[in-house]
RNA sequence: GCGCCUCUAGCUCAACGGCAGAGCAGUGGACUCUUAAUCCAUUGGUUCAGGGUUCGAAUCCCUGGGGGCGCACCA
């Protein structure tokens, strides 16, 4: 069992993304939505809903009587506004609660709280107390009640911040019976800031022995189920603020993404780069071999590409001499969605002037292994069932020599076409007319190598045909000085040895040009700026670019890069 | 884009051609040490939408919508 399954003990085994997407919030949430609006709940042809006056509507009136605005603040509209269920009826009973308050003069809505400690803070200076201590250790904390426990004179509530949880411990003879009738009208959900003083319980549960409690902001929407959360992906990532509200994992995993982006910023500014960032919007979509977002400028009256890749702009900077740079920034192609692929996407490329492949690629294991370190705090992790422990070197064999292997016949591009197809048709993998050997090769490899890539691994030697901004490699004028890191058969990283001879960087521009009027939108284009940079001198350089949201996957052993995005593209909802 | 799967109360799930149900949440009540508190009572549904088959449809069929997975594209 590695570290990182680690969850919070009362809770059961969060279910993995994939199994039973069952249960529809969507649809609830579109219903109070609409409703917000004047629009009549589930969408239907029915012409006579949307005036306005829902007066004459049944299903619609017995709820709306209990919203705020028109409901007299007294405990009787908090009780018809009850009647009845459903998330419509119990919106209108927390709004009535909000009048209510309102009315006897408490604000709903503060607009501060100042809290003393945190939740973790008391735990970790109060957690030894033996059980059944009372001190006079004066507190004050704020949270979300996620647990409420009621028994006559006294209510336990488990109250939520961000570094955890305590129970809060009202009893009714320290606070009296207004307030103690006032924390009894809370809702699960509800913010509130608590003063009181640190104890622990006689089964030793550490708690806070509330004096005043204060409404820090009302939850007029129910919370999800308390045991089971959120089952529904769609409502996970839609909602995701529900999502993070009732799910250990989902906060836990976003905690892990963090450390890694933080990691990877120390690691990077000890080690003498700099951080920077470049233009999002473009006027050419270079670096990557991929399909861009077109958008325009209105006053330019001019399209704009959003940037596929970080890399043209950051070796300008190296031609501008600031040898040591990189950018953490997110880059957008038009491409299609899967576990694995994202529209918008997080990357982190560097620059390293005096270097090579070889000193990219020491930096690729350093990072991942140190990032691993800091947001697990440990090396070994879980990939395909198996522990790895990345901090043992990470094998490296050539793309040709991968794919030979697997193949049991020597490819190389500069094989002729003909046999390379006559393979590729031998082994069922798609070919178009217009590929040269390089690319065939690569597609080879995919289909065959690339699968039984599990463990860490550096492959290297790229066909220069699919690597226009890669250097040859000094042995083999058909390869280039490129590598992929894979792990778990997905590519985290690639790198190479930078191309700076203007006059090649040129010939691959123009091959790049050339195979995209040719039919392929995802090749590239002249960038005329770049090679006048390049003829300003570009030093030998390393480059490397590591998509952030994989590394976070595979530190946090989830599987679909929906989860470690925060809001992932989706279809907009239909409200 | 193509194929397969899926959608039932606010949430989590039953019912699989014959009266739409449970747990949680909510509401009313009991309880001064609970831990998903417990106990008693109880409200809540256009079964994703539309059409069809049938004496009868949540269930079978068709169309549409959302989502998931696989393939393709890519990182």
């Amino acid at each position: 069992m590695t570290p990182r399954r680690r969850r919070p003990p009362p809770r059961p085994p969060r279910r993995r993304t994939r199994h039973r997407p069952r249960g529809s919030a969507t649809r609830g949430a579109a219903c109070s939505g609409a409703s917000q609006r004047g629009i009549r709940c589930r969408a239907r042809p029915q012409p006579t809903i949307d005036d306005g006056s829902h007066a004459g509507t049944p299903r619609t009136t017995d709820y709306r009587q209990g919203v705020v605005s028109e409901t007299p603040p007294d405990h009787d509209a908090a009780g018809d506004a009850g009647a009845g269920s459903g998330l419509e009826s119990e919106r209108a009973r927390r709004s009535a609660r909000l009048a209510e308050l309102r009315d006897a003069g408490v604000e709903p809505y503060p607009y501060r709280f100042d809290r003393t400690h945190t939740l973790t803070e008391v735990r970790e200076r109060w957690g030894d107390l033996e059980a059944g201590t009372e001190t006079d250790e004066a507190v004050a904390v704020a949270g979300r009640i996620m647990l409420r426990r009621d028994s006559g004179k006294l209510v336990f509530a488990t109250v939520r911040d961000r570094s955890g949880e305590i129970q809060l411990f009202v009893s009714k003879a320290v606070v009296g019976d207004d307030a103690f009738a006032d924390v009894k009208e809370l809702d699960l959900g509800d913010w509130v800031g608590v003063h009181g003083t640190v104890m622990t319980t006689r089964k030793g549960e550490l708690s806070v022995k509330v004096e005043r409690v204060a409404l820090l902001a009302k939850a007029v929407r129910p919370l999800p189920d308390k045991w089971h959360g959120l089952a529904d992906t769609d409502t996970r990532f839609r909602q995701r603020y529900a999502d993070l509200i009732v799910n250990a994992e989902a906060r836990r995993t976003f905690e892990i993404r963090h450390a890694v982006i933080a990691s990877f910023r120390r690691t990077l500014t000890e080690r003498g780069f700099i951080e920077v960032e470049t233009p999002v919007l473009h006027t050419e979509a270079g670096g990557a071999l991929a399909r861009p977002f077109v958008t325009h400028h209105n006053t330019l009256d001019l399209d704009l590409y959003l940037r596929i890749a970080l890399e043209l702009h950051l070796k300008r900077l190296i031609v501008g001499g600031m040898e040591r740079v990189f950018e953490i920034g997110r880059i957008f192609r038009n491409e299609g969605i899967s576990t694995r692929h994202n529209p918008e996407f997080t990357m982190m490329e560097l620059y390293q002037a005096f270097g090579d492949m070889t000193d990219v690629m020491a930096i690729t294991e350093e990072l991942i292994v140190i990032a691993a370190r800091d947001a697990l705090g440990t090396t070994v992790i879980e990939i395909a069932g198996e522990p790895v422990d990345l901090a043992e070197p990470w094998p490296r064999a050539r793309l040709v020599d991968l794919a030979s292997e697997a193949i049991g016949d020597e490819v190389h591009p500069s094989q002729p076409v003909e046999h390379l197809r006559a393979i590729a048709d031998r082994l069922d993998v798609r070919w178009e007319p217009q590929w040269g050997g390089g690319k065939l090769v690569e597609e080879l490899f995919e289909a065959t190598a690339e699968s039984s890539l599990v463990r860490p691994t550096f492959v290297t030697g790229h066909p220069t045909e699919i690597s226009p901004l890669a250097r040859t490699d000094r042995t083999d004028p058909w390869l280039t000085e490129r590598f992929e890191l894979f792990v778990d058969r997905r590519e985290l990283a690639n790198g190479y040895s930078e191309l700076n001879d203007p006059a090649e960087q040129r010939e691959r521009f123009e091959a790049e040009q050339a195979a995209k009027d040719a039919g392929d939108a995802t090749r590239g284009t002249v960038d005329e700026d770049y090679l006048r940079a390049l003829e300003y001198g570009m030093p030998p350089t390393g480059g490397l670019g590591i998509g952030m949201d994989r590394v976070a996957m595979l530190l946090a052993g989830v599987d679909t890069i929906k989860e470690v995005i925060l809001f992932p593209t989706l279809r907009p909802e239909v409200f």
